[in-house]
DNA sequence: GGCGCTTTGTGCGTCAGCGTACATACGGCG
DNA sequence: CGCCGTATGTACGCTGACGCACAAAGCGCC
């Protein structure tokens, strides 16, 4: 059987088998959203399909996006850190489903599994990195370059070239205007690097998005691919210098 | 005994004795780079005097600060996170003092010590929010609010209304031009919130400056103060939803 | 006491993105 | 088929910050 997350397929079998008796499947739907800052995490979820970011709200501000998590990912950071409160709003921006499970039947396993532990851990400080890169990202970059990394980051999570989505929606990832949208969505398009048709859109050339695309974009990715996924022996990792 | 690491203070004596045997005391001095990207994390510092700055680089861009680290927390997470290796730049902005000791003993005293897990993961979380709030507060707020935000965390962490900083590395802290700090540090002088000497900082009307900053502090503070350090019974924590 | 370095202050042209308003296209539904 | 809401495209003045260049201090050091 294949596992549609990336983070539980790194599971060795037990563990995942235990976790695989308490999640249920569910199909979360575009605009649906999962955490609200301020009230307290009741499921973690493993997205399979679908595609759901993370959005911090400032008031008086639009919302920014700091956060895409798809099948490589989790949703419920915050109950591996001890607490329940989720300090972003999670949007599903793709429709599709997601492996979930409360938050108390989760918590007693985590506590147990040490390779569960480990890999969200792994993925914790993949976020953090990734948190990180949007923030530097999101000061210094333009906004033709950051919506090139968007695109990439997206087809990567769904894995697909295509997928319907709004300017005013994408306005409010990139923590920008509408009209800042349409103009670099409309370069990109004259360039022949997408295709954009109300709300749907398409990645054409991915190389050229690649370039046009800050480097941002690779240094996450890199972060992702690099680490040890699966059954790789991470016990020793922390002793790098050893050999 | 005073001790002056808050997130040591918060551990329960027998835990805390078991660190202490390993820690050493070190001079932590302005300037001095403690991790840079790519390099493995040899130590963790738990600073009790000095003030340390953690900066993404992006390349052809000056450095971002994301996050500023003093008596409240540590440098070093990622090792608890799996990994020694290091997304940001450790730069120390306020000579002083730190404890710390070498990644292996850490490593292994982390491993046995429930309550140093919990202290640590609570002060992940606690970063989280802090990059996330900054990535938020560095796109839309003006640099007078921002600086304004950056002074108070700064007194915050040396417990005093008085630093030593130069505009230049101020710019570097908040993403921008020494210009832009030199007109928004102009602007809250002749409002006789702070006064500014050749790199010698005074916090003159703290009520005022909290004023001119933006929310972004408050948030973060917040978390930070709600956040149950030391001998509350987090254990029932993440089942707030049971009841 | 004056030389030189570091730090701070000022000026000016440029530009990306804001904010707002308005114009056009698509597409489903009655 | 035509109406209407949603989605996209265009226009324009405004401003915060950039990027560069240059002027004016403080301060240490000989």
């Amino acid at each position: 059987m294949h596992i549609a997350n990336s983070l539980l397929a790194a599971l060795p079998c037990k563990d995942y088998q235990r976790l695989l008796a308490r999640l249920e499947t569910v199909t979360l739907t575009f605009g649906e959203v999962l955490y609200r800052p301020g009230e307290p995490i009741q499921h973690v979820y493993f997205p399979t399909d679908a595609l759901v970011s993370l959005l911090t709200v400032v008031e008086g501000h639009m919302a920014l996006e700091i956060g895409l998590v798809g099948r490589e990912g989790m949703l419920g950071i915050p109950l591996a850190l001890g607490t329940n409160d989720s300090p972003v709003r999670a949007l599903v921006q793709g429709t599709g489903t997601a492996l979930r499970m409360k938050s108390a039947p989760f918590l007693s396993i985590f506590r147990q599994s040490a390779p569960l532990q480990r890999e969200i851990h792994r993925y914790i400080h993949e976020r953090m990195v990734q948190i990180t890169q949007t923030a530097a990202c999101n000061r210094f970059h333009l906004v033709e370059a950051r919506l090139a990394r968007w695109l990439l980051m997206t087809r990567d999570r769904v894995q697909s070239d295509q997928f319907r989505l709004t300017q005013e929606l994408l306005g409010c990832m990139l923590g920008v205007l509408r009209v800042a949208v349409t103009k670099a969505a409309g370069a990109l398009q004259q360039r022949k690097l997408i295709s954009y048709r109300r709300g749907e859109i398409s990645i054409l050339d991915g190389q050229g998005l690649e370039a046009t695309a800050c480097r941002c974009y690779q240094v996450v990715k890199n972060v992702h691919d690099r680490a040890p996924s699966g059954h790789s022996n991470r016990e020793e990792l922390p002793v790098a210098a050893v050999a």
